[in-house]
DNA sequence: CTAAAAGGTGGCTTTTGTCCACTATTTAAT
DNA sequence: ATTAAATAGTGGACAAAAGCCACCTTTTAG
C-alpha cells in the first residue's frame, strides 16, 4: 500500500464521514441527541448489553453513558435490570417504545443513504453497493478491534 | 436499490465511521482539539478560504468557527488577511507552523489507516483500495452537496 | 479473608456548539 | 445617488455534550 493509495483512502474518509455527519446532524435535530441515538441503536444491536459494554464499544466515558442511559430510561426507551450472575452489572433492553424509535432512526438513516445514491444511475448504484459490500467483508475479516459478545 | 442493500450500506456506515471516530479521538488527544484540527485541515485543503466557507463546509456555526480561528491565530497556525475584493471577508492561510501541524495530523491519520489495512494480506489490501477508489469516483460524480470553490 | 479490580453513579469542569445582537461592508431596488 | 436588504465576521451569554475523578458495591485473586 503506497502513499498515493493511503492518500486516496484518507480523502475518502474525510469526504464520506463529513457527508454522513452533516446528514445525521439533520436527522437527529430536535428529537433525541446524537449520543442518545447512538447508544439506543447500540443497545438494539447487541443483546442485553451492560452499560460498560456500550461505553467500550462506542468509546465513551462510562459516567457519561450512565447519564445517557438514565435519560433513556426516564423517556421509557430502555429498561435496566440487575444481572443475576453479577449483581454489579445492569442489563439493558429496549422497551416497545424504544424499538419504535430505533426503527424510525433506521428509516431516516436509509433515506439519507437514498439521498446519496439517488444521484447515480442504476448501474452506478450497483457498483456503489458492491464496493461497500466488499469493504464490509474486508473489515469483518481483518477486523481489529472487532468486538464479539 | 433494495432494502437489503440499503441495510448493508447502513451497516457499513455505522461500523466504518465508528471505527474512524474512535481512531481520530486518540489522534487528537492532548494536542489540539478535534474542532481545531478539522478546521485547520479544511483550511489546508482549500485555497485561502473565508471563515464562512469553512463554516458552511463543516456545517458549524459561524460564530463558533470565528472563535476557533481566533485561537488558531493566537497559536500562530493561521493568518488572517482582509480580502481586497470584499473588505468584509477575511482570507485564511496556514503559517509554516500550521502546515507542520497539518502534516503531523495527516501522518497520524495515515498510520490509523495502516492499522486498519495491515490485518489484510496484499491482495485484500489492493481490493480494499480499489473499492475505496471506486466509491470516491462515484461520490464525486453523483456529488450532491459537492462544493466547488 | 483481605486486597485489588470491575460495574456503575454523581459532582464538577471543560469542550463544543447555539442564539442573538451588533458592526462593517456590499448588493439590489427605486 | 440613496436607501434597504443581504452578507461576513465578532463577541456575549448560555445550553448541551463529554470528560475526569471520587466514591460505593460486588466480584475476583492471592
Amino acid at each position: 500500500m503506497d502513499d498515493k493509495q493511503i492518500e486516496t483512502i484518507r480523502h475518502f474518509n474525510r469526504e464520506y464521514t463529513q457527508r454522513l455527519g452533516i446528514l445525521q446532524k439533520n436527522v437527529f435535530n430536535s428529537e433525541i441527541s446524537w449520543a442518545e441515538a447512538r447508544i439506543l441503536m447500540e443497545i438494539s444491536y447487541l443483546q442485553k448489553p451492560t452499560p460498560i459494554k456500550i461505553s467500550s464499544n462506542l468509546d465513551l466515558d462510562k459516567s457519561y453513558v450512565s447519564r445517557v442511559i438514565k435519560r433513556l430510561n426516564k423517556l421509557n426507551y430502555v429498561e435496566k435490570t440487575t444481572s443475576k450472575e453479577d449483581k454489579r452489572a445492569k442489563l439493558l433492553v429496549l422497551t416497545a417504545t424504544g424499538k419504535k424509535v430505533v426503527k424510525q432512526l433506521n428509516t431516516h438513516s436509509d433515506e439519507q443513504i437514498q439521498s446519496i445514491v439517488n444521484n447515480l444511475d442504476n448501474e452506478e448504484q450497483e457498483t456503489f453497493y458492491q464496493s461497500i459490500n466488499t469493504l464490509n467483508k474486508l473489515l469483518e475479516k481483518g477486523g481489529i478491534n472487532h468486538v464479539e459478545d
